[in-house]
DNA sequence: TTCCAGGCGTATC
DNA sequence: GATACGCATGGA
């Protein structure tokens, strides 16, 4: 069992707000997590970081949780301070403890192509079923591609099965290369790709935190909160993560 | 029954 | 480039 110790950071928070869907739930504060080919049982107490995983994964872990990165999240929760608007207060308030995960961009691909015109239980309900197929986790790139739609059939994803066909094609022809960064048109060249989902991989996949989803929730708060547009600074989607779990919290819509 | 959900492709102007 | 519409599924 590792631990490390945190400052102003929020396991269950980072975990359960919505840009991650490859978990469980043991407790309040346990979640099994999984990533890229790994597992680990993580828990926390007070600014304690419990993690039950290999001591050689440790820095796998830690990265994933963007914790001791060179992320400023304390640059964002002013930003939420000082501003004129109320909410972004507020939300900073709620769940400034939230970092943003470093996922694994294919794994970020499938989950936010499964996401679209869709609720979190449900997207959760397909990534789980889609995993279990595979011993536990996602499908590579190759192994997706040479399905068919029917193939697909059992996971219920509607339309959205031949976009992770599609996906799983043009994945499944780039260059090997650890740490490649795709840009924003090159995701949406796949079909089923749109600038909603391709902001998302850009942010949860690639770390790209100027990129900020627009999602329905995200355009509610913007048309009610914000009426002379988002404030678009280089930390946008960590503002946006907040605002979007903020909102759904107060809205209480256990979605 | 209708509405909604971390949207997108296509058709049309 | 903007806007309208259909799309699979299941819970509220």
């Amino acid at each position: 069992m590792e631990h490390i110790k945190v400052n102003n950071f929020s396991l269950s928070d980072t975990i359960t707000c919505g840009q991650f869907f490859l978990y469980t739930e043991i407790d309040d504060e346990t979640f099994l997590v999984k990533s890229a080919g790994n597992s680990c049982e993580m828990r926390q107490k007070g600014d304690i970081v419990f993690l039950d995983c290999p001591s050689n994964k440790l820095d796998f872990w830690k990265n994933f949780l963007d914790i001791d990165t060179d992320t400023d999240y304390d640059r964002a929760l002013q930003f939420c301070a000082k501003s004129k608007h109320k909410i972004l207060k507020q939300a900073a308030d709620f769940c400034g403890g939230i970092h943003i995960i470093r996922q694994d961009p294919w794994n970020a691909l499938l989950c936010f192509i499964i996401s679209q015109n869709n609720n979190i239980p449900r997207i959760k309900g397909i990534v789980g079923k889609l995993c279990e197929t595979y011993g536990g986790f996602l499908p590579s790139p190759e192994q997706l591609a040479e399905l068919s739609e029917s193939d697909l059939a059992y996971l219920h994803a509607g339309y959205r099965a031949r976009y992770l066909i599609e996906a799983g094609k043009f994945w499944g022809t780039l260059p090997r290369e650890n740490g490649q960064t795709l840009n924003r048109e090159q995701l949406m060249s796949i079909c089923g790709v749109g600038p909603k989902v391709a902001d998302c991989v850009l942010l949860y996949g690639f770390h790209k935190i100027d990129a900020y989803p627009k999602d329905v929730w995200i355009k509610r708060v913007i048309a009610e909160y914000f009426p002379d547009g988002f404030p678009e600074t280089e930390f946008s989607g960590i503002v946006q993560q907040y605002l979007f779990h903020y909102i759904r919290h107060i809205t209480r819509k256990k979605l």
